[in-house]
DNA sequence: CTGTCGAGACGTACAGCGTACGTACGGGAG
DNA sequence: CTCCCGTACGTACGCTGTACGTCTCGACAG
């Protein structure tokens, strides 16, 4: 039996989130898991809390940037996006854990730092730099959210709206669109929103400069 | 006293929300809070998971849509966005919690119904109406949990990251830009992203028709 | 008026939670 | 050898959601 540490915890909680959902996750659980007393645990993690910023920590440091300096920023843009977006989708019961801690450490700085990086090498002001970020950073969360289920609100997902479900008359287009309601391609939905986002602050700096 | 019910039990726990945040919530709290048996409030309400979708409802029932329909569709989306966030704005910690929840019921298809009626009134096409309509609801719920400090992943807010605290040579962009990442004006950003969204979905729809 | 009945309020109890605290053990330092 | 400290562990406290049984009270039948 390898002796009890902060990584092997950290490893057993995102397992187990990802058996059983991040609801399952208990102190006691964890132990079971690992065959160890309950409070053997905090000898190597502060605290509940702790833990799961280390598992936020951990999956955000597997975050590949294959970031091609030579490619146009938009298309540089478009990869950081998704490599989160994958990130996210391998670890797809981990996602809430990962996206509702704020992490001040540098697994959690360095996706900020390259987007800031690409967002100013494009040509944008610092102010406006920002506020681009955050609203690519609104819409990448926002499409996780409801990809995993966790904000299935107002979309949605397979099988929950059926075109009999819904009074046509209260719900007109609910109902007539109910087949496209009912189905979604996320990843190309994604990309679709995605584009549309990187299409409008080009045409944003495109206007400026030319 | 008046007599215990439903609505009575749904306010409360909209006020404990808002007062202690929804961590604070436990039907032992809500029932000390009506003066009240905890077992009394399951004779109104079958379990916390669906008085937790009554707070949604009730919430989500306050959205007043002044939807002008002579108004342009760019315009009519944009409030319809606007009347969401202002109501998510008017009951901030309960935000995560209509949002994270699924509803059925009338309350919760009217704003999918208003929408997905302006897209197709817009004349965008059955398929696309739903993507555009997934891309705004990704992007408001994004911004919402942003503004409402559930998911401040990647946006610090104020206060959380000062110059000094970011090692200059690892994370150069966040140090030089920490003044405006530390601040955020919330109601401009938001605008600032859903302008953006609009003009994109509008630029769509005239490289089509014209 | 009396007997009955159903609905709602309530107390108790159970399994599970995070974790503070005290204890026991095992290996390195002196 | 002894000492000491980090680690593992058991116990205990106050909290959670809620199943279950009981009690009270108003309405209605006879």
């Amino acid at each position: 039996m390898p002796p009890l540490n902060r990584p092997r915890i950290v490893a057993a909680a995102i397992d187990l989130i990802e058996r059983e959902g991040a609801d399952a996750v208990s102190m006691r659980r964890i132990a079971a898991d690992l065959g160890v007393g309950v409070m053997s645990l905090y000898n190597h993690v502060p605290n509940k809390s702790a833990l799961l910023d280390g598992v936020s920590e951990s999956i955000l440091s597997e975050i590949e940037f294959t970031d091609d300096p030579a490619a146009p920023w938009t298309e540089r843009v478009r990869m950081q996006a998704r490599a989160f977006r994958q990130i996210a989708h391998s670890h797809p019961r981990s996602t809430m854990v990962v996206v509702s801690r704020q992490l001040k450490s540098a697994a959690g700085m360095l996706p900020v730092e390259r987007a800031l990086s690409t967002l100013r090498g494009a040509g944008f002001g610092e102010q406006e730099a920002v506020q681009i970020f955050r609203v690519f950073i609104a819409y990448v969360i926002g499409s996780l959210l409801r990809e995993v289920g966790v904000t299935p609100t107002f979309a949605p997902v397979h099988g929950t709206i059926r075109a009999g479900d819904v009074d046509p008359e209260l719900f007109p287009e609910i109902g007539a669109l109910a087949p496209h309601l009912s189905t979604c391609d996320h990843e190309a939905e994604f990309d679709f929103g995605l584009d549309l986002l990187i299409a409008a602050i080009a045409g944003r700096l495109a206007g400026r400069t030319g």
